[in-house]
DNA sequence: ACCTCACTGTGAATCGGTTCATATACGATG
DNA sequence: CATCGTATATGAACCGATTCACAGTGAGGT
């Protein structure tokens, strides 16, 4: 025999019916238990026991207007640095017992979009987004219809939006500084799109590291633009550096996924690393103290970075917007030293 | 001045209001556009521009009784091996349109029953679900309230019920019978609890491999159950290995995060891999091949794994339930053999 | 001039809950 | 014994969309 489906969903009407109550007493029942008393309330959660009811959500949240859940929209959930992120974000969340939906929208405003829509139909209280454009018009509109956004891992350029990041002009002018500092003066960057506005403000921190060193960027720096922010970009990245005529002495990469790509197809062209190409990642995730060439990387506070984000979000309708920036931290390893980090 | 914020979302009624038409015709723009004239069309659309509108998700699902969104939830979404299976769910629902919401039981029942509890009382049309206990009685009481349920990553005991899965007891005896192949005849097993089907099968699987090779499991086999399946996890069994009587010469992690706690923890306490210690994960995860000892593992297709998991969710609710497992496959690298992988 | 039919648009019923003004019963109080 | 307050239960209005039976309009056919 397999298992029976049962013909419709049981309704709050069906419940009261077979309690024999009304459909407001098993309203309170649920909502309310106190106001009802022992014998009728043991009846009426009879009945639920019986009918296996589940209250229909969209009916409540038609009712009541508002449920405890938010968005997150973030470039890749396959990036472990978004999921500790997410993680941080559970975990407020968790405490106000709210849920989270969480969306990847592969950089692509359209998927973003679609994401933002689905998310504002159906009420959330707040989304928190890692915008894949720079153009973040949409999202003061969806303030402006009163759902709480907090962008996320990007400072907002306007007050009225609350926002949460890391000082990424500061990372990568910390990551190329370093790279400076060991003698390298041609340096790749495997970059993303600088729509993506992460992208563009390492760029910009690179850019000062160079000139700060009185080196020519033109020069310097040599930006490859890979088309996903992930390893098989890094691979790509990486060939199309060994194919120049000049081939850079150090690569800055855009995340520690696009280093993994590169240290793999360096490795598979026999380049070693460091002495023959120093590799910079960024975000430190868990696993780049522990790649065959340990990977220097710019690390993030990737948790607090949602758990406060979440905290934002969580905040009253009438408090200020606030932006919060957080300060990178660099973290040497083999990879662009040759020494062991021991 | 601060983003001004909506006293009241618009409704469909503010809309025919604006457009001076009846609701049912600004329902008809918004459904069956070409059962309106241009001229009226245009108007409404004027006015749904005017005031901002986006339907209420809540009002539509409840008068149409379903939405295209599918839940799912796994053990850990900070685990690669998840979020590769998420991306392949993705990737299928995208191509009828549907959205995911993802979320995570961190291996908690309670945790678990609560997402499910959400999804459905969102009306969700289906939910795939890692169950973090082996008793899926609750899934089956989902499954008779007429919502599509795929166990994932592990095969279903009923025949009422869809799953996908891959055959870890295979995974197992293939993982333990390479290591019992190098030589080693005190093996130690990292796993989770067996109420986790995939920690039991597993474990299976190497009793088997074991016994098959004429050894006695009480002996060669070391089982130590660690409190999560992550790299701390990993961590800490491995330390407790290291104080034991007779030290195991080789460790097999249920998965590749583990390895990585583990591989972390050896290095620091001056253990060699494989020479003082043979290794061997679960999962593949892509950076399993660029760690500082490449890590032999079992390779499962996790993008299939979600991807048809999501075909079957998406199958006619008539359908018959259907249950597919996928084989894993050994992939040999240094940390248990030693030999470069080249 | 009359009948059909296609095309547009209307407005009320409906989905399944929550909420609140109102009704009833009953013990306590003066 | 009349009055009051408390505890409990009721049922109708409402949230915002979809849907459908029905009505009005005008072109085309006879």
């Amino acid at each position: 025999m397999s298992t029976p489906v049962q013909r419709r969903r049981a309704s709050i009407s069906d419940v009261a019916r077979l309690a024999e109550v009304s459909v407001g007493t098993v309203s309170n029942v649920l909502n309310r238990p106190d106001r009802v008393s022992p014998a009728t309330r043991d009846r009426v959660l009879g009945a639920i026991e019986d009918l296996a009811f589940v209250p229909n959500g969209s009916a409540r949240q038609l009712r009541a207007g508002t449920i405890t859940t938010a968005g997150a929209i973030v470039l890749d959930v396959a990036n472990p640095f978004f999921t500790d992120v997410a993680r941080g974000i559970e975990d407020r969340l968790t405490q106000d017992d709210f849920t989270v939906m969480l969306a990847s929208s592969d950089e692509d405003p359209a998927r973003e979009a679609r994401y933002l829509r689905l998310f504002e139909e159906h009420g959330v209280q707040g989304v928190m987004v890692v915008p894949s454009t720079s153009d973040i018009e949409h999202l003061l509109t969806v303030r402006r219809r009163g759902i709480a956004v907090v962008l996320l891992d990007r400072p907002s350029p306007v007050e009225s939006l609350s926002s949460v990041a890391v000082d990424d002009v500061a990372g990568g002018e910390m990551a190329v500084q370093h790279l400076l500092e060991l003698g390298h003066e041609r340096i790749a960057f495997l970059n993303g799109p600088h729509s993506i506005r992460q992208c563009a403000d390492r760029w910009t921190g690179a850019v000062r590291a160079v000139t700060a060193a009185g080196l020519d960027p033109a020069d310097a720096l040599v930006e490859v633009t890979i088309p996903s922010l992930n390893a098989d970009g890094g691979e790509q990245g990486t060939r199309e550096l060994l194919a120049m005529d000049r081939v850079p002495t150090a690569t800055f990469c855009i995340n520690d996924l696009t280093a993994l790509g590169a240290l793999r197809t360096l490795r598979a062209e026999g380049v070693s690393v460091p002495h023959g190409m120093a590799v910079v990642g960024y975000d430190d995730v868990s696993f780049a103290a522990e790649l065959s060439t340990p990977l220097t990387s710019v690390r993030q506070p990737t948790h607090q970075l949602g758990f406060r984000a979440a905290d934002l979000l969580l905040a009253p309708a009438d408090a200020p917007a606030e932006q919060i920036t957080f300060q990178p931290e660099l973290v040497v390893r083999t990879s662009s030293t040759g020494l062991d980090p021991a």
